[in-house]
DNA sequence: AGCACGCCGACT
DNA sequence: GTCGGCGTGCTC
């Protein structure tokens, strides 16, 4: 969706420093650069959720601190500050010289430490300004989903047992707290605790009891700087002469010239090794001003394991023609890159960052989830070398702060990573990849800011005027619509197609089964014929197949095993949802869109068939029935059961890879460009689980998600076979499958959504309302939504309230939920009204949040 | 978030 | 009378 607020009205930070600098320049490099008036002290903003609630005047709360004459400090720069009784991270605004009304020079402290240097260039300020204004978050928070965990690292509170305890102390003490907090301290073999840590042990009261204690003196509470990650250090050796002075040994000169040989610039310890001599002849040298020696931050390296370099493959036309319409793009433009699956979109992503880097500029590459995508980070560090950085929470916290730090710098790189890493702090950025468009994990859903990487990215994109690249086999229909249908933008944007695979290779045939005919034929495997025949002679043939089942546990739709039929909500468009709250509970069916509710019927309404229940089929009824069925099987399970492990996906895959079993069993997980050329056979078990969710979604997903599993057949030389087993064959989207037509299939799904207005022709707001008091919740809830106006607030602003609702899973956490939709109606300005006074009916311990363009509406 | 300050009920 | 519960507000 356009984003129609002029750029400048999203600026409250660039409003507050004066003087824009050019392009990537340090906000608010220090106007009329007067030093006179450069006061001594700095407005800063706290990472502190003071900083979270901004008066209605200021967009920000600043706070004012000393810059003390040992520092030196700018605009833009990452400080920690003492701020009450913690230290906390910040960052630099602007300078002041003169202190506001209401403070005066005693209550100013000194900053502590400048922690990073000249981070926050301009547009990358507005770009976390955007995602603030745009997913209704604070600007603190933003800013702390940007960075690395631990860059804000916060002091912590301890609390330690003194040495004066006498023994059988415990009998002295008044409060049961007090003795608790002296037991659990005891029995820890420091005697010291973070004060968090106590307080979660000793619910009731931690507080007075500590208050005995100290008293007592018994114990003492103490504060620890918070551990941020320290850059490592590593000895740099650089020359900085050009002529040789004549009274140098030989030794000497030997080192000068291989440095002056490897470019004037080594690390110590590679010189030494290098030249076979010690330190002390580098020593020499630094005194005689040839060579100087410094501290230089080191990269932690993960050890990436040395890649057997790669070189460009020759392009087949559609690829070529694809990267030719790439590298003729100058500046900011959103090009879809719509290949089938196994047509080589990888090797035009690499082809395509080869002459931007030569450019020295930086690319991102966006992938759903590292783990799942290890062939393509080990291709483009093939590819690139040590020019490519992988960025994800999988890396321990140090490790990721310094490729956070190795990206601020200026030299050229490849930033590969999941969602987080559209926020990679490289400076020169040249283009933007984002594979899988598609996919949810791109959505952020959990803590604000609830944002979506393909939207940021197109954001990161403009401000930083370079390419955008979308790579699908499936686009999604937000894409399809923005780039594919939308000829207005004129170049700046693109639609680029790879209809073939690479080396002509064909796309797998998808064979649909009809479940209900192996019923009555009296099949009741959960395998067909046809997919039972191809099982059966895998072992011998030597070949690999996939079994693909929709999700573990079991699915919550209710279906007609005889003729197909779903239950579904009379006023929504959706499946019901199978509820029971306990074992042996009412069981009832729901809508999660409006909270419309009945029982389920004991036949079918549409046959009167008794077999009318509910879906499923986990991950393990398989595994038992395929070795009951097929017992010389080898089968590697992949759900999210067997992959929780680091590095269990690589393993797994390579177990696979090298012929261990015959069958790779999982869920979801197989469909993310898996890339495993001796599968020949995948099997759905069933799709019927992934037509039915309750998701106006549903079908898109169902869609992509089929066309992906489908396309990991064939990829090798041997040709590949795709079975696909339903109880609705005639469903639009087992059709569309079947015959690889996603544009008849797209543009019916579009006609779909208009007539809704869902995404994405309408807007989509969620709020949900929580808390552990069920009542509350609800009454909240309910009153959340008299304020928005009841069922036609769309005559009257714009949009359609659907809700409020108990949420699909009403209690996670011990929390419970309830949620409220917004439907925006199409050429609308999205405003979402009254956000402050919805706030301010929640009561203390509920909690508002929002979800701006929501993906995962349970 | 953490912590201080400050105002009401059950104990010395 | 005081101790200690936790509601309200501030941190440069």
């Amino acid at each position: 969706m356009q984003y129609d607020i002029p750029w400048e009205d999203l600026s409250p930070i660039a409003r507050l420093v004066a003087e824009p600098g050019g392009g990537y320049d340090a906000i608010g490099e220090t106007p009329g650069t007067n030093p006179e008036l450069q006061g001594p002290w700095i407005e800063v903003l706290v990472d502190s959720p003071a900083s979270e609630t901004p008066l209605d005047e200021e967009p920000l709360k600043l706070f004012t601190y000393r810059v003390p004459p040992e520092l030196t400090v700018q605009p833009g720069d990452i400080l920690s500050v003492p701020f009450g009784s913690q230290q906390l991270g910040a960052i630099a605004i602007r300078f002041t010289d003169q202190l506001a009304a209401h403070l005066s020079l005693d209550q100013i402290k000194d900053i502590e430490d400048v922690v990073v240097s000249g981070f926050f260039a301009r547009n990358y300020w507005q770009l976390l300004e955007r995602v603030a204004d745009y997913y209704y978050t604070p600007l603190v928070r933003v800013i702390r989903a940007a960075m690395p965990p631990g860059l804000f690292a916060r002091s912590q509170h301890r609390i330690r047992l003194s040495e004066q305890v006498p023994a059988g102390g415990k009998e002295f003490l008044k409060t049961i707290s007090a003795q608790k907090i002296l037991e659990l301290l005891q029995s820890s073999g420091t005697g010291d605790y973070t004060l968090q840590y106590i307080r979660s042990k000793v619910k009731p009261g931690a507080n007075s009891g500590l208050r005995e204690l100290k008293k007592r003196g018994w114990v003492e509470s103490y504060y620890e700087a918070g551990s941020r990650p320290a850059p490592k250090l590593q000895q740099a050796v650089t020359l900085i002469t050009s002529s040789f002075p004549p009274d140098l040994s030989k030794r000497q000169r030997e080192v000068l010239q291989v440095l002056r040989r490897r470019g004037g610039e080594l690390w110590m310890a590679e010189l030494l090794k290098i030249c076979q001599t010690s330190s002390g002849v580098v020593k020499k040298l630094a005194e005689k001003g040839c060579v100087e020696i410094y501290d230089r931050e080191a990269l932690r390296s993960p050890g990436q394991p040395t890649q057997t370099p790669d070189s460009p493959k020759v392009l087949n036309s559609y690829q070529q023609q694809a990267l030719d319409a790439i590298n003729q793009i100058d500046g900011y433009a959103r090009v879809l890159l719509h290949g089938v699956t196994g047509s080589g979109k990888t090797e035009v992503y690499l082809q395509a960052i080869a002459p931007i880097l030569a450019q020295g500029k930086s690319a991102i590459v966006l992938v759903p989830e590292i783990g799942l995508t290890p062939q393509l980070c080990d291709r483009f560090q093939a590819r690139f070398g040590d020019k490519v950085v992988v960025y994800h929470s999988a890396l321990s916290q140090g490790e990721r702060y310094d490729t956070w730090r190795q990206m601020l710098t200026d030299t050229p790189q490849i930033a590969i990573g999941t969602r987080s890493a559209i926020f990679a702090p490289l400076p020169n950025l040249g283009l933007i990849i984002l594979d899988e468009e598609y996919d949810d994990s791109y959505k952020q859903d959990q803590p604000a800011p609830t944002y979506h990487a393909r939207t940021v990215a197109q954001w990161r994109a403009e401000l930083s005027n370079c390419p955008l690249i979308l790579g699908s086999a499936t686009p999604s229909l937000e894409t399809w619509v923005e780039i594919a249908l939308n000829p207005t933008e004129g170049d700046r944007t693109h639609y680029l197609r790879l209809p073939e695979r690479i080396e002509s290779r064909p796309m797998p045939p998808v064979e649909v089964v009809d479940m209900r005919q192996e019923l009555r034929k009296g099949n009741r495997s959960l395998f067909s014929e046809s997919l039972q025949q191809e099982l059966s002679t895998l072992r011998e043939t030597g070949r690999q197949g996939i079994l693909f089942i929709h999700r573990r546990g079991h699915s919550t739709f209710v279906s007609c095993r005889s003729c197909g039929y779903v239950m579904e909500c009379p006023h929504c468009d959706v499946s019901l949802s199978y509820h029971q709250f306990q074992e042996g509970g009412t069981e009832f069916l729901r809508c999660h869109y409006c909270s419309y509710t009945s029982r389920p019927p004991e036949r079918c309404p549409d046959c009167d068939s008794p077999y009318f229940r509910r879906f499923g089929s986990g991950t393990q009824r398989v595994m038992q029935e395929l070795a009951r069925e097929f017992p010389q099987l080898r089968v590697i399970r992949f759900d999210s059961d067997t992959t929780r492990t680091k590095d269990a996906h690589r393993i797994l895959l390579s177990q696979f890879a090298s012929g261990e079993a015959d069958i790779l069993l999982g869920t979801q997980m197989l469909t993310k460009g898996l890339d495993l050329p001796q599968v020949t056979l995948v099997g759905v078990v069933a799709a019927d689980g992934l037509l039915n969710l309750a998701d106006f979604r549903a079908s898109e997903r169902a869609f992509q998600m089929l066309t992906q599993v489908a396309g990991r057949a064939g990829r090798g030389d041997e040709p590949g076979r795709a079975i696909l087993q339903t109880y609705s064959p005639e469903h639009p989207v087992i059709q569309a499958v079947r015959n690889q037509e996603y544009n008849s299939f797209i543009q019916q799904e579009l006609e779909h959504r208009e007539a809704l207005s869902y995404p994405p022709y309408g807007r989509l707001i969620l709020l949900r309302i929580s808390g552990r008091d069920d009542w509350t919740v609800e009454d909240t809830a309910v009153e959340l939504g008299q304020v928005l106006g009841g069922p036609d607030a769309y005559l009257t602003r714009g949009y359609e309230l659907l809700g409020p609702a108990p949420a699909p899973i009403l209690r996670v956490a011990d929390r419970y939920r309830w949620q409220i939709l917004l439907k925006f109606l199409p050429n609308i300005r999205v405003e979402l009204p009254m956000l402050e006074e919805l706030r301010s009916r929640c009561p203390r311990d509920i909690s508002l949040a929002i979800d701006v363009d929501p993906l995962n509406l349970n």
